[in-house]
DNA sequence: GGATCCGTTGTAGCT
DNA sequence: AAGCTACAACGGATC
């Protein structure tokens, strides 16, 4: 008899739950995976695909090298997992462990699963580790409130107490089972994986959190909304972030490990504090969780009590040349090609390309690009992803203002951090590669003469604006305006889901008051430590030239 | 119960 | 050059 040890996310050996329990067991133990065809090229693009292969490769190569290995299998799930609890020795299973995975599709498998199991007199037990919290305790705890402010998720993890220490790699015996191999994608995808810089697995995650770490100032003085949209200088295709979200998409890096190792760069000395920090990203990755349980049809429009219904548009047209990045603003086409070809876009491209498509400019449902994102993300994650776009529609409650409209041509002072040399715009669109710097967010106001002289005339060789922003903006704000006045965007909120009615949840944008970006915060008691404060936003001043100036002589 | 503060990340235009 | 204002004006938390 042997213990299956399940790998769905967690694909990892480090902070493993259900291969510690199954290696405590004094059973067998099997690793396997079941490619789920439920995941197919609709949902999944190639480069995402290619990146969970190369991380059940890496998996692999790790047991191999303690005289165990990956077991793939081939099939929906539950048939697999029917065969597997039937079947015969070596494969046969008295007991299966896997990590809590709590989006919906994943809860509803499992819970069948779950009683198949008991069904057929197989111990099943799911172990929470894909978040810090555990989500279904947390939600279901008495007063419970869905989170909607960092300030709120603080409370939440901070009367959760301290997480456990990430585990160590258990002693696995020996597994001999052939066939079940990792596929290669081209059995799987047509076309080639085009993404670059983010090969999958556990292996290459530690390393690149190594790498994030080894460097304690940069941890230290880490602040989001200041990192370039446009990635590093002299290397676009570059993250200026840490790069590490699709290896917590799949748990190739375990959340607490990294936690910690953040932790042990920044105890003792002056560090950026949440939302803006290391942690704080961590901590609205638990936010959206939090409410991708707790809220019903997270997912959807309707019955959302996270999200304003919008009149929102169906314009086939106008999402085709969004996704295709052929809208005529190089910068939102500079973005959405770096997702088809890499699969990673920085956070701020993000709020750029969804506002742009919503309600920004293109006034799209916020579901259609959110489709786009979760096919092509090498990171999608359908907790965070549902969240993001809630947020960047404007439509719900943690959303900033909704009159707040990204420049799709974004200047030296704009909060995007767009680089204005146009090294990222001429990268993933080349057509543009030859146009002067200083017309490259607008190429259609050069003058024909440069237009010529550069090979690329708008309208024959790259699009024209598909819509004029100034007017798209107008007219936006207007009919957001007046779908919030006729409360039209106000749900009911009457829906209760499986567990007790969450009560009437905010469905309201809201504004910041007075004043321009971080006008009239500071000198508020929050702040108790100005001193600090002033010494930390020195100290990431700093840093951030010395950043640039690295990277650039490098 | 009313007032006040606050919310990760806008932009243009002015001084 | 950095800092202010206009734009339009929500709702949760706290006092």
């Amino acid at each position: 008899m042997a213990a299956g040890v399940w790998f769905r996310k967690c694909l990892r050996l480090h902070d493993n739950e259900p291969l510690a329990k199954a290696a405590a067991s004094g059973l067998d133990v099997i690793p396997f995976f079941i490619l789920d065809p439920h995941f197919d090229k609709s949902r999944v693009g190639v480069n995402r695909f290619n990146f969970l292969l190369q991380s059940l490769q890496d998996l692999d190569q790790q047991l191999r090298s303690r005289k165990s290995r990956l077991l793939v299998f081939r099939g929906q799930p539950e048939q697999v997992l029917a065969e597997l609890f039937s079947g015969k020795a070596p494969l046969r299973l008295s007991a299966v462990f896997w990590e809590a995975d709590t989006e919906p599709y994943a809860r509803a498998r499992d819970a069948r699963v779950l009683a198949m199991a008991k069904e057929a007199g197989v111990q099943a037990e799911q172990f929470s580790g894909h978040t810090l919290l555990d989500i279904d305790a947390t939600i279901w705890k008495p007063g419970f409130k869905p989170p909607i402010s960092m300030k709120s998720i603080q409370a939440i993890v901070n009367a959760a107490g301290p997480f456990r220490a990430p585990l160590d790699v258990p002693k696995i015996p020996p597994l001999k089972v052939e066939g079940h191999q990792v596929p290669a994608i081209s059995e799987l995808y047509d076309d080639e994986p085009t993404s670059q810089g983010f090969p999958g697995g556990e292996t290459e995650a530690l390393a690149r959190l190594q790498r994030v770490c080894s460097d304690a100032e940069y941890v230290r003085c880490f602040e989001k909304p200041k990192t370039a949209s446009t990635g590093r200088p002299g290397c676009p295709w570059e993250p200026s972030t840490t790069g590490l979200s699709p290896y917590l998409k799949f748990g190739c890096l375990s959340v607490r490990t990294a936690w910690y190792a953040i932790d042990r760069c920044i105890r003792g000395k002056s560090h950026s504090q949440p939302p803006q920090s290391l942690h704080g990203q961590l901590l609205f990755r638990e936010m959206f969780y939090l409410l991708g349980a707790a809220v019903p049809n997270f997912d959807r429009n309707e019955g959302n009590t996270m999200c304003k219904v919008i009149p929102w548009g169906d314009d086939e047209h106008l999402l085709a040349a969004w996704e295709a990045g052929k809208t005529g603003y190089p910068f939102i086409d500079a973005l959405m090609r770096q997702l088809k070809q890499t699969g990673f876009m920085h956070h701020l491209g993000r709020h750029a390309v969804a506002c742009f498509l919503t309600r920004g400019d293109l006034w799209q449902h916020w579901t259609a690009g959110r489709d786009v994102f979760d096919r092509l993300l090498l990171d999608a994650d359908w907790a965070l992803n549902n969240g993001n776009w809630l947020w960047l529609a404007g439509v719900a409650p943690f959303s900033a203002p909704y009159f707040r409209i990204y420049d799709p041509c974004p200047g030296p002072k704009s909060s995007l951090n767009a680089e204005q040399t146009g090294e990222f715009v001429k990268h993933y669109v080349p057509e543009l590669k030859n146009m002067p710097a200083k017309y490259l967010y607008k190429p259609w106001t050069a003058p024909l003469a440069e237009q010529k002289k550069a090979g690329c005339v708008i309208g024959q060789d790259y699009p024209q604006p598909i819509v004029d922003h100034q007017r798209a903006r107008e007219e936006n704000l207007a009919k957001f305006k007046a779908a919030l006045d006729s409360k039209g965007g106000v749900l009911p909120a009457k829906f209760g889901g499986a567990k007790g009615d969450p009560g009437p949840m905010s469905t309201s944008a809201y504004t910041s008051g007075k004043g321009g970006k971080g006008a009239g915060r500071k000198g508020g008691k929050r702040h108790e430590v100005p001193e600090a404060e002033a010494s930390d936003s020195r100290k990431i001043r700093r840093w951030g030239k010395k950043l640039d100036d690295t990277l650039a002589g490098g």
